[in-house]
DNA sequence: GCTGTCACTCGATGATACCGAGTGCCAATT
DNA sequence: AATTGGCACTCGGTATCATCGAGTGACAGC
């Protein structure tokens, strides 16, 4: 009875396949089919293996760099092994105690926190690690505040719920009063508080004394900063990318992604509206990952999602690790910001 | 008569060892008495050059890889080479342009503007490049203001007089009423505005009032902070550093370097300090960087020095160019900021 | 003091051979 | 029918060797 469904593998072939993946995982090595025969759990010979392996190539699971080498896995393959991964491995005893300490010691604001935890997740997995921050639309004001700077220029302070704080700098026509601030300040709390930012400056208000004008000069800064920065992410051990490809040509392209903040935020989000937690190769929608792979997971503060976390790393990633390493940082995270 | 002075070089000595960095600079070979001889301003032939070259190493400002190789300039002869530069070069004229058209345009608060300077001199340079913001010590206190977030959390939050903001969380003992938070904020209003931040935290005025336990606990969380987070950063470009150098380790380690801003900050400032504007090799005291060299500048804002500007990359760096764009970048930015 | 010349060095390049890990195929075995 | 052992074959990697050429140092002559 040979197989029907050609998506469901016979059970040797896919603990063969998984044998070569967890052998090219961790030698970078082609694998060949003695490796496997002596390796993997299932009792056969090499010649064995290797007709499976043939088919597994036929099926494009596999590949082959060149005639008579080892099989490498394809895309196709890495996807077959995470999907067949069950629960997520346990970290080892020393990172969970690193995690652990980790947190337990950890002090600052948000953003240091957030930060500190890209570098801790980095140290973990070995790849570069991504932080999303929670995005700032989501909470309220708690405090508004127009602060003179100089003659015609006012800083606009904004202090959400969660900690963070917009601020933004308006430069004015003439100058302004102190006590005309004062009223625009008290009118834009009244106006602001215990309401989002975004909800909050839609609303226009047109008014035409001063204070007023400020008041709506200050809405429509607030609307326009909010595409631009309204997410913050902290990468962490971008250098790590250095030693997990050979080529430095894709070093150079990793690490210009990366810089794209902006670009690494809407993958991460694509990945996990996707309702997936790992994006391999050209499933990350990004031609220069192509050798690439991304692990995500969400952070829930107080049962709600907040932000994410992630890895980009080699598509020959340790993706058990990684998948433990980002789901124990995720849930840790989230609980130690419902807590703080 | 020769050289009394071994820290003199002969004119034509100078010329060839010049010819020789720049030559190096842009092909990365090492370069032979041939192309020497046809390339630089002295018209003598390969012989005398050879010569001229084999005393020049003799003097430790030229290596040869292997005998029978061309040489290569060593620290000190990069050093010469900078140390014999006139005036910096000017930038070519699309750069120039670049950098005009920059600053016209950019726009947004203060962290943006450094950021994207950053990422402006690592284009103009092709090397990565560090922007370091000005101390926030020196600037004044425009406005403190308690804001409470939970039950027993409050965010400190200083405005200070150059746009910058910092903010602290602290976690009370016990719940705090809205009407003590706003006694502790004119009290600590009326203690710090117009100081400096360091100045105003550090004098003590006890009192066992709960605002006034509030306003002392809100002034050690200032003193405190301030060390860590005191200088801002922005690095860009890190990617240029895959590109600068071939070997794999090389780039793991000097990106390893960037992401501790720490030390990148006190690199640049120890460069200043040394009254240096490039240093080389060892010269940087960090041992990764042996084949790194920096450029540095600071930046004045209202005549004063605010902080300083710098690119990292390989020491065969195109130094004229570095030196050019770093200086028209510091002085754009500091013309800028002391407009804006 | 410069230059032309010559012998020498040594990495880079290319041809050649060989080794060995690995494959595909097939006949034999279970 | 599936598995296995055996065998011929492929092909990258490594070692050896000769050659090439850019480059040097030295020295005699201008």
């Amino acid at each position: 009875m040979t197989v029907a469904d050609p998506m469901t593998l016979d059970e040797r072939k896919a603990s063969i396949l998984r044998a070569v993946v967890e052998q090219y995982i961790h030698t970078a090595q082609p694998v060949g089919s003695q490796h496997v025969a002596r390796a993997s759990g299932v009792n056969v010979s090499s010649a064995t293996v290797r007709n499976d392996m043939a088919a597994l190539e036929q099926e494009g699971y596999l590949q082959q760099p060149h005639t008579s080498a080892g099989r490498v896995p394809t895309e196709k393959g890495y996807r077959f092994f995470v999907d067949s991964l069950v629960g997520p491995a346990r970290l080892g005893s020393a990172d969970s105690k690193h995690v652990r300490s980790f947190f337990a010691n950890v002090h600052g604001e948000l953003e240091e926190l957030l930060n500190d935890t890209s570098h801790l997740l980095a140290d973990l997995t070995r790849y570069a690690a991504v932080v999303v921050g929670p995005p700032h639309e989501a909470a309220l004001v708690r405090s508004v505040q127009f602060v003179s700077l100089s003659e015609r220029i006012v800083l606009l302070v904004v202090v959400l719920s969660n900690g963070a704080i917009e601020k933004h700098t308006l430069e004015l026509e003439a100058p302004i009063d102190d006590a005309v601030l004062s009223v625009a300040t008290t009118e834009l709390t009244r106006q602001m508080l215990g309401l989002s930012v975004s909800a909050a400056s839609a609303v226009a208000a047109p008014s035409d004394s001063s204070a007023g004008r400020l008041v709506e000069a200050a809405k429509r800064a607030l609307l326009g900063g909010q595409s631009a920065d309204s997410d913050q992410v902290f990468i962490g051990g971008a250098s790590q990318v250095a030693g997990a490809f050979d080529a430095v040509a894709t070093v150079s392209e990793v690490l210009r992604i990366l810089e794209q903040q902006y670009v690494v935020v809407s993958l991460i989000s694509d990945v996990l509206d996707r309702g997936l937690s790992v994006a391999i190769g050209t499933e990350t929608g990004i031609a220069p990952l192509a050798d690439c792979a991304v692990v995500v997971a969400p952070y829930e503060v107080a049962g709600e999602t907040a932000g994410s976390i992630g890895v980009l790393g080699p598509s020959r990633m340790d993706y058990p690790q990684a998948l433990a390493a980002v789901a124990v940082v995720s849930q840790r995270l989230g609980r130690r910001l419902t807590e703080g």
